[in-house]
DNA sequence: GTCTATATTTTGATAGAC
DNA sequence: GTCTATCAAAATATAGAC
């Protein structure tokens, strides 16, 4: 429900303001079906001016460029999914009850195939450094490990998790799995059940390294 | 060091045919080396062509098409990384051996990447099923995944893996760590160990799901 | 805000000479 | 086997009317 600002006018908008506003949101949700299958590169912004109900041109006055229709998307997105980890306002989950929210996430990008096709087509397409989406991977990366991170040594030092486990691997490798699983789910979606096995990979993590909270 | 049949011919080759087969060898190896950064559609053949001392014209004289191209390429890594877990001619290996092997096979792709990154992409790109690698990365995982399933169960059967392991969790559990795994080390090498991660990881499932041999 | 028309590049592919 | 020349299509972007 975030919308950039200049769209949150106090005043009443008038007709062609409402219209132009419509046009540029269902560009953002049309090009974002379309790059989560054909991808960034494999996407002609004529395509999404056509099945937005807009010539190329009346696209691109949105969107002063390619590019900046793809900022427009990573925002949309980022914008629907997030606070979903961190909590809708309150502190963000810690200990097992991170690993807890991450499967709920996981149980709501699997009834989303466009968002995870578009994560899993740009964390692609967007290693190459040149990529208009590079820097917003890098961070989306960083970020995400800097919250497990904090999430796994809170439960460390509440005593739920075992001060031995090793807390950077453990965060690469439930990253991986997330990963991983999306990939294999957008290939045959009915012979995988992503939150079943990411389940599976918490609880051998429990098995491993919970321990019962000592209030000595 | 499997060619294509027409490749080992018995005869001595003509000067001609030697210059040839070097172009086309050489074609693709440039065209993993741009596959990989960029993609099968970010890659033009103009660039492939170029990069490998040729005119465009002559590099569509050894493969057809575009698409074609990337069947060689396809087919060369296949050669080029085959075997290495199917064992060179013998067995492959079976039960906590099989973990072993993929660890050694981390290790190499460690130092591959091209070879990764081609992997990467082309495992994104080629979920379309419009795509020309789309039944070989189907084929892949299919291979890849029904491969450990009977490793798993072969130590089941043998006794040093747990009866009760999740065999289809664990095996898509690994699966989607080893891909995660490297979209991760693509984007910042240096901050990412991958052979530490996974044998972590094994690490982990051996705790969970390892049995002494039995012979009772 | 939206359109038509157009400019410019790039791309995959073909024809035909050597 | 390789090249030059060329084509046709597609793509991004701009100019300017309404």
């Amino acid at each position: 429900m975030s919308f950039p600002p200049h769209y949150r006018t106090p005043r009443a908008r008038s007709r062609v303001e409402a219209a132009g506003a419509e046009s540029r949101a269902k560009a953002v949700r049309v090009a974002i079906e379309l790059f989560s299958t054909a991808g960034y590169r494999g996407t002609s912004i004529a395509l999404v001016a056509e099945k937005a109900g807009l010539s190329q041109s009346g696209l691109l006055h949105h969107f002063p460029s390619k590019a900046a229709l793809l900022m427009a998307v990573l925002e949309h997105r980022q914008a629907e999914d997030s606070r979903f980890l961190t909590g809708n306002d309150d502190r963000p989950p810690l200990g097992w009850a991170a690993f807890d929210a991450l499967t709920g996430l996981v149980a709501r990008n699997s009834q989303r195939p466009e968002l995870v096709g578009l994560f899993v087509r740009l964390s692609a397409e967007a290693i190459e450094p040149a990529h208009p989406a590079h820097s917003w991977l890098s961070d989306h990366y960083t970020s995400t490990r800097s919250w497990l991170t904090d999430a796994i040594q809170a439960g460390q030092n509440s005593g739920e998790i075992h001060p031995d486990a090793p807390v950077t691997a453990l965060v690469r490798l439930t990253v991986a799995v997330l990963d991983g699983l999306q990939q294999q789910w957008l290939l045959d979606p009915d012979s995988i059940d992503m939150v079943g096995e990411f389940t599976t990979f918490v609880a051998g993590l429990r098995a491993q390294w919970h321990l019962t909270p000592d209030r000595s």
